[in-house]
DNA sequence: GTCTATATAGTGATAGAC
DNA sequence: GTCTATCACTATATAGAC
C-alpha cells in the first residue's frame, strides 16, 4: 500500500510493532529486513526509525510485551485450593498462548538474537512466570493434595508441554480448543497426583 | 587457523558440517554467513562449495542426517509390556537428546528456513518418530496397561515434555541426566495411567 | 512524520589461477 | 582442493529536504 508524505503517528506506531510480530514470527528477526517491515507497514525505510532506535530494540520491545501481558493476565487465587489453582494454570496457559501464536513463538524463538543485556531483562520476567506455576504446586504437596518429587522439575515439564500445544494446534482440526484444555488437564493432573 | 592450499577432503568435508551445526545452533540460520562457516573451519568461502550445492543444502543436510540417525537409533521391541517399552522410549529421548543439543536445536528451531520441498521431507522423518511412540501407547491402551483418552494428543504432550529438558538441564546441575530420567519416567507413568 | 539519497559494510555464489 | 578476486545484491542506519 503505498503512502505519500503526512502525519500517522497515531496508527503508524502500532503498524509497525504488528509487521515486526508477523515478520520474525514467520522468518525469523535475522531473515527480516528493516526494508521487508517498511514494505509490510506501506512506508519507506526511514520512518520506521521514528518510532524504534534500532532493530534490536524493536524485538526486545516485543518480547518485552509479550512478557508483561502474560503476567498481568494472569490470576492466581493463593487461598483456593491447589487443586483448582492448577487447572486455572492449566486453561489459562493453553487460552493465552493459543491466542497470541506469533508472540509466542518469538519469545520462545529469538532469545538467542537479543543482547545480553535484554536476554537478562527477558528471562527475569519468564522465571517469574514459572514461579507463580512453583508456588502452586509446592502449596499444593504441602497441603498434600499432590505428590510430586521435585517441583521445579515438574514445573518446567508441564509448562514444555502446554507450550508444545501451540505447534500443532489448529481451530480447523479434529478438537475444539476446550477439547484440548479438558485433556491437558486431566493429564496434569494425573502427572501430579 | 591459517591454511595453505592442498588437498584435505577427508578431513574437510565433516569439519564443515560441524563448523555450521555449531553456529547454526548459536546464531540461527539468517544470522550465519559462509564466510563465518569458512572462518571456523579454517577455509576461504570458495572452498566450502566442494563440499555442499549452497547453504540451503548444508542446512538440510545436518536435518536430514539428525533425523536419520534418531530413527536408526530407537529401538522398539512390540513384543516386550508396554509400560517397558514406553520406559524405554522415556530414558533413550531424553539421552539421545542430551547427546547432541545443537542438532536438536537446529531441527526444532530452523524449520521456516527450509524451502517447501525439504521442510515436507523433515517433516516426515518427524512424523515417523511421532508414529513409534504412538504405536507404544495405543498397544498400552489395547493391553489394559494404560488409560489414554486420545494418544495422538498423548503423544505430542510426553514428546514436547521430554524435548524440553534441554532447554534448562546443565551436567553441572544440581541433577544428574539418570535423576532427570527417573523423575521424567515417573511423570510420564502416573500421565498414562 | 515521511520522504529520498547515501554511507558503509556485508551477503551468497562463481571463475579461474595454482 | 583451495586460493584470490569479483559480481550483483542487500543490509542497517543516518542526513537533510519537504
Amino acid at each position: 500500500m503505498a503512502r505519500t508524505a503526512g502525519s500517522h503517528s497515531q496508527i503508524t506506531g502500532p503498524r509497525v510493532r504488528a509487521a515486526a510480530l508477523k515478520l520474525f514470527s514467520d522468518q525469523g528477526f535475522a531473515a527480516v529486513s528493516m526494508r521487508a517491515i517498511a514494505q509490510e507497514v506501506g512506508v519507506q525505510v526511514g520512518a520506521l526509525y521514528n518510532y524504534t532506535r534500532d532493530k534490536q530494540t524493536l524485538l526486545f520491545d516485543l518480547m518485552q510485551s509479550h512478557m508483561d501481558t502474560l503476567l498481568r493476565a494472569f490470576e492466581d487465587n493463593p487461598q483456593a485450593a491447589a487443586d483448582a489453582r492448577l487447572q486455572h494454570f492449566v486453561t489459562f496457559h493453553i487460552a493465552f498462548h493459543h491466542d497470541r501464536p506469533d508472540a509466542v513463538f518469538i519469545a520462545y524463538m529469538e532469545l538467542r538474537n537479543l543482547t545480553p543485556d535484554n536476554f537478562a531483562r527477558i528471562e527475569t520476567l519468564r522465571r517469574r512466570y514459572e514461579d507463580r506455576l512453583e508456588a502452586i504446586l509446592r502449596d499444593g504437596v504441602a497441603q498434600g493434595a499432590f505428590d510430586i518429587v521435585d517441583t521445579k522439575i515438574t514445573t518446567l515439564a508441564i509448562i514444555a508441554m502446554l507450550t508444545g500445544v501451540n505447534t500443532w494446534f489448529r481451530p480447523e482440526g479434529r478438537l475444539s480448543l476446550v477439547d484440548v484444555q479438558t485433556q491437558y488437564w486431566d493429564m496434569v493432573r494425573k502427572l501430579v497426583s
